[in-house]
DNA sequence: CGTAAAACCGAGAATTTTTGTCGGAAATGG
DNA sequence: CCATTTCCGACAAAAATTCTCGGTTTTACG
């Protein structure tokens, strides 16, 4: 039960771009910094894309930049853009994907626990871990 | 981010016992009704065993039994003893994960929604979960 | 207009994790 | 003594994750 690194790879480049915003568009090569292999990140960033959450300039001088304000793209949509929807069982969304079986009596709780945890996801925005960040010193 | 066959199966095997928990020691071989392979599931049961959550008889006769009464177990017990810590990241509990890299400036985050989660998986009981089960009706 | 920079895309290789299987050893009640 | 049953470790199969690569398209700029 933990996020894959394309979740925390995902969060990681948002933040990068919610940092150099200003800037205009943000390169792979530059994205470099953070540590992440270029042709994975380019995957991810991808999938971002197709979600919405960045959005892209081909050619010389392009890049990625965030599609939205940094106060309007929470955690919760990062992750489930990179990794899919944030779930503690298929038969959350799939009720296809059980119920035959007696174990099933679970999905209930998991349901519960589904909601409650994309509320949470939800609650946390870029804007918000970086001033978290600004504030609160850094790593040690 | 989702659980493993591990977590789902290791709670549908607590509730099983929590229901039979009166009739004595229950065998693997009666928990087959679960529909969960039984040699599978007994290397979930020894997890659980070395949580402390279930005790056990060798021998004729024998089998599994909850160690604590339902409503002393959580939901967070038994996924935390089947497939490890609940958190986001290893950087959570293990410093030494990260932090050469800039992107683990998302650690603090984590660490905040990996308490929460615990906290949350820890606010439900297996009594909870078969009282809400007998009272707001089965699958469908 | 040509060229270099850059995103886009799909396929597949490498690695790791999960899931399941098996054979034998130890314990226990009858 | 014997059938039942947990215990244990090792391994096999399958699936998912992580990473790599080659080529295509787009675009800015000289």
């Amino acid at each position: 039960m933990k996020l894959s690194t394309k979740g925390r790879y995902g969060l990681a480049a948002m933040l990068f771009l919610a940092r150099h915003d200003e800037e205009g568009p943000v390169s792979l090569r530059s994205m470099a910094a953070t540590g992440i292999q270029p042709d994975y990140l380019e995957q991810l960033l991808g999938s971002l894309r197709k979600a919405g959450l960045v959005t892209t300039c081909r050619g010389a001088q392009g890049g990625y930049s965030l599609a939205k304000k940094p106060e309007e793209i929470t955690v919760g949509e990062v992750i489930t853009a990179t990794e899919g929807p944030v779930r503690f069982c298929d038969c959350v969304t799939d009720s296809a994907a059980c119920c035959q079986k007696e174990h099933c009596d679970t999905r209930h709780v998991w349901s519960l626990l589904s909601e409650r945890m994309n509320d949470l996801l939800d609650s946390i925005t870029l804007a918000g871990v970086l001033a978290d960040l600004d504030q609160g010193g850094t790593n040690e």
